[in-house]
RNA sequence: GGCCCUAUCGUCUAACGGUUAGGACAGCGGGUUUUCAAUCCGUCAAUCAGGGUUCGAUUCCCUGUAGGGUCACCA
């Protein structure tokens, strides 16, 4: 046990990373920084069919978003370079020679359909297909041709521990003689991920609980192999918003990356992805990484799904804004207003009304800003409050201007303005008569931030002569 | 269908076999505010069902039900 911790994230690129992956790999990774160990970025492209271009620069851009950094990888490098399978061919099949030998695998003789009717008399019979039901007496030399097969010498019952989950056993009937290398001499995952995580040292596997199947299978080969298997920590699914199937594109399955495009602090997403499915226990949820690398246990993982909540995680993000430094909120919001609305004292107003950056641009867009920067037009009648007589409107908006101005310019501010005003309202009947004919004088809406912060921000000038305007 | 697995408020979850089953999100109500937002306070809300074991079961066992996963020259 004195040996250091090796974890992987070990993705295929087929397409962009979703969250759901991103977990698994985030738990991989907080796990070799508690423990201050290795944590190694794989690439599995041994399905050339399925691969998408592109792929292996988005993941890692998604992943060093978050600042999922790896020790080892594709791009840097590392001890066990390359870390990418298909550059890794030569080692598979000299494993496969080396299984050949100890006659743990052969070459499959049979074509696809061959196979296929196997499968078909199989499901006629209403019998679980087993190629190994199949394995030929004297199979041909391997020449890289044909696919080669693990044969599989010991039917027993597989029994193994998971972190996670416990002790999880299967019968016989898991076992079969699986592919290890295809007829196109690529790996199987089931093969190069064995292998890789051997060659490796990786010595803790997480993965979704899709593998768990499979996972006997897996264990012959390492028993094959003469090697020791690594320990399991199997994750629970992400399920979508209908709660019974696995998150999927068509349920709002979202590449990581648009996160990051909406204005999402990497913090959160970290925290909100590690607590779908973890809980160190206790009340506070609210984690930084570093908080969450402390506590991290893989005991506390969840084995059952769980559901994908926005509303939460914007709930989570919003907390993460509220712990960064003034200045750094003021720069982000800043850097989305456009250059007529470059105004520091607008950051408060905008900050209570957004749960992310991207939010700033809908304000923009839907035009919540616009009061600020031009007056309004507006509606006689919408200055009436309640029952108060246009006359006494009047003369109430006439004493805001008189209170205002008695103001000067640098004491022109929220605590003042809010002073002024509200001793002019309290001694009316109602406070509103006297505020919501000034909050529609200087915004021309109903609903809007507060007047005084309006005036504040708008300065004396325009406040008096919006108000004049309104008379 | 075979095999494997899971099950606490609407959602994410907490609870050495002993708690009024706790927290958070959402919802609802209220305070601050004329309003929206924000914020604070309060409130609603759960152990899938049935059997055991036990002085005592959310917790352990069995059955049922529901749900998930897997049965590829995909990972």
């Amino acid at each position: 046990m004195s040996d250091k911790v090796v974890t992987r994230f070990a993705p295929s690129p087929t397409g962009f990373m979703h969250v759901g992956g991103v977990r698994t790999a985030l738990y991989a990774w907080l796990l070799a920084k508690k423990e201050n160990g290795q944590f190694i970025l794989r690439i599995e492209d041994t399905d050339k069919e399925r691969e998408v271009e592109g792929s292996i620069g988005h993941i890692q851009e998604s992943l060093k978003w978050l600042g999922l950094n790896w020790d080892q990888g594709p791009d840097i490098g590392g001890p066990h370079a390359s870390y990418i399978q298909s550059e890794r061919l030569d080692l598979y099949k000299k494993y496969g020679e080396q299984l050949i030998e100890k006659n743990f695998a052969y070459a499959d003789p049979y074509t696809e359909e061959e196979i296929e009717n196997f499968r078909k008399k199989s499901e006629e019979d209403k019998k679980p297909f087993l190629y190994r039901e199949h394995r030929p007496e004297n199979p041909p030399m391997w020449d890289g041709t044909k696919p080669l097969r693990f044969k599989v010498s010991e039917l027993k019952r597989t029994e193994w521990k998971d972190i996670v989950w416990g002790d999880l056993s299967a019968g016989p009937e898991a076992l079969d003689d699986f592919i290890l290398i295809k007829s196109d001499g690529y790996p199987t995952y089931n093969f190069a991920h064995v292998v890789d995580d051997i060659e490796m040292g990786v010595t803790h596997v997480m993965r979704g609980q899709e593998f768990i199947s499979s996972t006997p299978k897996f264990l012959a080969l390492y028993e094959a192999l003469g090697a020791t298997p690594p320990l399991f920590a199997t994750t629970p699914p992400i399920m979508g918003p209908d709660g019974k199937k696995k998150l999927s594109k068509r349920d709002g399955a979202k590449d990581l990356l648009d996160y990051e495009k909406e204005g999402y602090l990497p913090e959160a997403m970290i925290n909100y992805l590690a607590f779908l499915g973890f809980n160190p226990g206790g009340e506070k949820e609210i984690y930084t990484p570093e908080e969450l690398i402390k506590v991290f246990d893989l005991t506390k993982i969840q084995r059952s799904g769980a559901r994908w909540d926005d509303e939460k995680l914007n709930w989570m993000n919003k907390e993460h804004i509220k712990l960064l430094p003034k200045e750094e909120i003021e720069k982000n919001i800043l850097a989305i207003l456009p250059e007529s609305m470059q105004n520091p004292k607008l950051v408060p107003v905008i900050l209570e009304r957004i749960s992310k950056w991207g939010d700033v641009k809908d304000m923009v867009a839907r035009g919540e800003l616009d009061l600020f920067f031009k007056a309004p037009e507006f509606e006689k009648n919408k200055l009436i409050f309640k029952n108060t007589s246009p006359e006494k409107i009047t003369e109430n908006l006439n004493s805001a201007i008189q209170t205002l101005s008695s103001l000067e310019e640098k004491n022109f501010t929220y605590e003042n303005i809010k002073n002024s005003l509200m001793s002019i309202a309290d001694k009316l009947e109602s406070r509103g008569e006297v505020l919501h004919p000034v909050r529609y004088a200087l915004s021309g809406k109903d609903k809007s931030p507060d007047p005084f912060i309006i005036a504040e921000i708008l300065g004396k000038n325009e406040t008096l002569s919006r108000l004049q305007n309104a008379i």
